[in-house]
RNA sequence: UGGCCCGUGGUGUAAUCGGUAACACACCUGGUUUUGGUCCAGGCAUUCCAAGUUCAAGUCUUGGCGGGCCAGCCA
């Protein structure tokens, strides 16, 4: 299998590994983390932070390990769970036996809390949520402290040992760190640490009813795994301060916290909350609907791995919000497609083509080329005969200049097989062209004319009666705006959806080679595109799932006005 | 009228201790071609602005301007 795999840019993060491992901050170790919360499917954006993180373990001969952030049960499930190890390890990524989860450092976490509760740094709020929304201060003015702030050590033990308990319902207390309620960081406004949740977990089921927030527990578990360097999205940078505490008061062991800007790409929206959104209101068929910038979609529609990964390598890393173009992404995934796919010939929209001086019933059988990018991929055999289909768009009946392919008249290369010429075309009442006839010069075969002359197109064609049925689904962008979030006054971004981002095709026509194809396989269809088996396929017609489009400059120009 | 972060071509990135803007995508030209694909060649930026330091500034200093994030008992 040829790929290209890319180097990765140098960037401010590797650069800081490498001064790390020079200056043996960390004695020569690089350990990494990939921490998703199992509360969705992993997405595209997802992928740039796993190929950061594992990338740069494997760089320097480190681990990464995969931890869930499972400390919402509300929101968390073991479908998620599941799915999250799927698809890393689709990507390409293993994190061997360091396989983690937060809920699994709940008693070490619970026995931190206490400590702190001791050592007089944290306090049992019986504030109700509006109230401490209230107190907590603005963005300009700082906070009112708590009249629970101040109890006694005793109190707040006992107090939190009873939240632990269950003797307290939802919403009623939380444990909060003491730090500075007039901080111009809100993080640092004695930041809620424990809530009550009468929720039963994924993994740890009832054992517990209160639950400990992201912040009291990233740094933690980050600890507890002797981590390097924890990286993380931009949004993080004003929780540094807060990790930086906990390790510290805590006096527990310290990893560098290291944040870069999250992916985001033109025509596309990456967060979980619209995402599920797409799915629940059933804008998309579900996570893996081929449109959907999920790794289950993606991989559903016929991205590769490699693709993706080549995608994140050359995207760079920065502290920068950038919005990448999606045609990188499309462009890494055509040239990785481009030297792997074996090549077909596919007709989308079947238009019939008599061959008038072909003899009836005979069927040769014309070499064809697998891969001319990958000479080992061989040569196939194509029915050639008397009756064909092209595509409809290949046909013009009062053609532009510029039009290299069939007309009335006009001779055109069948690929691998004969030079045509169109002498008729049959129409309809309505009139539309719905058959042509056409002479073949017999010396021709193969596709060469052995008198030197040339033709302008060459186009691709089935046999009418050897040919497969098939359904193609033409996927294009979910969003028409490069920016979804872009909208007017009370819509959101569900207006931007492209309501032709799905076009069936039901009538397509594909070569015999690839009967029983298994879902998954990837062929390019010549002077298409590539395109992937769905696993919708039945035994009495294949489906298909375009991944994307050859870029075609013919439809350029036509954009352009160019013809 | 708080704090933190960021600002290099249309886009995304690069540029060792300051040394005279590189790569990719996109776009435009042209060439090759039995895929209007691939491939090949060429074109496309005075680094947000303004001062300052210096022989020399995208890199340092100061001041502007512009953008992002933060007021969940989400992560």
């Amino acid at each position: 299998m040829t790929t290209t795999e890319s180097k990765p840019a140098p960037n401010f993060i590797r650069a800081m590994v490498a001064e790390d491992m020079k200056t043996g901050r960390w004695d020569g170790r690089v350990v990494t983390r990939f921490p998703p919360e199992p509360s969705g499917y992993l997405h595209i954006g997802h992928a740039k932070a796993i190929c950061i993180s594992f990338g740069i373990a494997a760089e320097y001969g480190g681990t990464c390990h995969l931890r869930y952030d499972d400390t919402n049960p509300i929101k968390e499930e073991q479908e998620y769970i599941d799915s999250i190890k799927h698809d890393i390890r689709w990507l390409g990524f293993d994190w061997g036996e360091h396989e983690y989860y937060a809920s699994d450092y709940f008693d070490q976490l619970y026995e931190w809390a206490i400590q702190l509760i001791r050592d007089g740094k944290a306090y049992v709020d019986d504030q109700p949520a509006e109230e401490i929304r209230h107190t907590r201060g603005t963005l300009t003015t700082p906070g009112r402290e708590s009249p629970y702030r101040n109890r006694s050590v005793e109190e707040n033990l006992d107090l939190f040992q009873r939240m632990k308990a269950g003797e307290f319902p939802d919403g009623t207390r939380v444990l909060r760190a003491k730090i500075d309620m007039a901080s111009p960081n809100m993080n640092m406004r004695d930041p809620v640490i424990y809530r009550i949740l009468h929720q039963s977990h994924p993994r740890t089921a009832d054992k517990w009813c209160i639950y400990p927030m992201y912040d009291f527990t990233h740094g933690q578990s980050d600890s507890i795994e002797r981590i390097t360097h924890s990286l993380c999205s931009l949004e993080f940078e004003d929780h540094r301060p807060l990790y930086d505490w906990f390790c510290e008061n805590l006096g527990i062991y310290h990893p560098q916290q290291t944040e870069f800007a999250r992916l985001n790409l033109t025509h596309t929206i990456v967060s979980k909350r619209k995402l599920n959104q797409l799915v629940k209101d059933g804008h998309v068929r579900g996570w893996d609907d081929p449109r959907m910038p999920t790794l289950s979609g993606m991989r559903r529609r016929g991205y590769t791995p490699e693709a993706i990964r080549n995608f994140c390598d050359r995207i760079g890393v920065t502290k920068y919000n950038s919005i990448t173009d999606i045609g990188l992404l499309e462009h890494t995934l055509r040239e990785d497609l481009n030297k792997r796919s074996p090549r077909v010939m596919a007709v989308l929209r079947p238009l019939k083509v008599v061959i008038e001086n072909y003899p009836e019933g005979q069927v040769e059988e014309m070499d064809a080329v697998n891969n001319p990018e990958d000479p080992a991929a061989g040569t196939r055999k194509v029915p050639f005969s008397r009756e064909l289909y092209i595509e409809q768009e290949d046909f013009m009946e009062d053609p532009p200049k510029k039009f290299f392919r069939l007309a009335p008249g006009r001779e055109v290369r069948l690929r691998y097989a004969y030079f045509i010429t169109c002498t008729d075309v049959v129409k309809d009442d309505a009139g539309n062209v719905i058959e042509l006839r056409c002479t073949y010069d017999p010396a021709t075969r193969g596709g060469d004319a052995p008198d030197g002359r040339k033709v302008k197109g060459t186009l691709h064609w089935v046999s009418a009666d050897e040919s497969l049925p098939a359904e193609v689904r033409r996927y294009d962008h979910l969003f028409t705006k490069a920016n979804p979030n872009e909208v007017e006054g009370r819509q959101d971004f569900t207006a931007n959806l492209n309501p032709d981002s799905l076009k069936v095709l039901s009538d397509c026509r594909v070569e015999p080679s690839v009967v029983g194809a298994e879902a998954g396989t990837r062929y390019q269809f010549e002077r298409q595109g590539y395109f992937c088996v769905d696993p919708d396929s039945t035994g009495e017609k294949l489906v298909f799932n375009r991944t994307v489009a050859l870029r075609d400059t013919w439809a350029k120009m036509q954009k352009a006005g160019k013809v």
